[in-house]
DNA sequence: AATGTCATGTAACTAGTTACATGATTTA
DNA sequence: TAAATCATGTAACTAGTTACATGACATT
């Protein structure tokens, strides 16, 4: 029924590393560029009384004798878990369609959130869904290819060089969690 | 005044490589998931119409004996200076910050409507702006890489690779065009 | 006859964008 | 004291999502 949006998400783990405030939330999206989500007030605000309405986040007004308000914001337990719950969402085809932006993003929040473990399955599904849809791209451009436009031609080569690049990060990033777990 | 949203320029990028109904869109966010599009009647109808109301494109209803409706949309010499328009804008970091996709999607129509000339400068200005991306990130990287959790820096760290990937596409995308520009 | 695909559309809802508004505090 | 920044918020608009609705035509 409470359907929690990206960027309420983004939020979340953004908050489960440390609580902050509305403001120091947009300055996150506005330094970082996360995820290519908005830095406006209209967009961050509303979502925060969102989570908050939902019982997912708590915020509570600082005093520091300062008469300037400023709300702080912290996960609660339920937000807690709508979050683990999220990064918990096994990587669907069409995750790897329609931007991998967000799988990044929950891959980002993942190792503090979940464990080193969790993140290395991740990654094995994300290698997996990777394989099958480069496969498929190549397909197609090995049937229509040709047909192309020359600018169309090369912006679907694109497409293919970039998750050949996906798939050689994700394979990199196990031997790190591998190398990592020899180590420890 | 009248602004045209992404998809309404996907749509015009379409119809300018030929008329085609909405169904047939539609078939083609489905089969090729390009930029990320929807696919939904909900959204193709409706920017449709917003189209047709602006003088972007006209809509014929397609008469082969058949009493089946299929409207033919095709682009207006409005449709088409706006879509050429848009190609011609010049690459933001804007636009490479939030979201490449929609700068690939640009290129892909420009052989056909612009021609190589303009491709060719349109890849020298995304080069330019990558490249100075790509140096704001790895600063960024070395200030604050040994800080980040595992797997936030890796994510991080995939965004660079992604990054350095586009540039090096640009690169050889553009000696494409130059030898083509030397066989002709 | 039933199912599937072609083909178009609408209604209710959701959420994001832009722009505005307010006021405290800090810095030049 | 003027300007910048901290800090929060709202209002109007826009557009996309989901789900529903309709009906013609083709295939089995």
């Amino acid at each position: 029924m409470n359907e929690t949006s990206q960027l309420g998400f983004a939020l979340l783990g953004l908050l489960h590393q440390q609580p902050m405030s509305g403001y120091d939330l947009r300055k996150v999206f506005t330094t970082t560029a996360m995820a290519g989500f908005s830095d406006s007030p209209g967009a961050i605000y509303p979502a925060l009384n969102r989570l908050a309405k939902g019982g997912l986040v708590r915020g509570a007004v600082e005093k520091t004798g300062s008469l300037r308000t400023r709300r702080v914001f912290a996960n609660t337990p339920a937000g807690t878990a709508a979050l683990k719950a999220w990064l918990e969402l096994p990587v669907t085809r069409q995750d790897v369609v329609r931007g991998v932006d967000l799988l990044l993003l929950r891959f980002a929040f993942m190792d503090q959130t979940l464990g080193p473990v969790q993140s290395t399955r991740f990654l094995k599904e994300f290698v997996a869904a990777i394989e099958s849809y480069i496969a498929e791209l190549r397909q197609f451009h090995n049937l229509y290819g040709n047909s192309m436009p020359t600018s169309g031609r090369l912006a679907f080569e694109c497409g293919l060089q970039q998750n050949a690049s996906y798939l050689k990060w994700a394979q990199s990033s196990i031997a790190v969690y591998q190398k990592r777990k020899g180590t420890k």
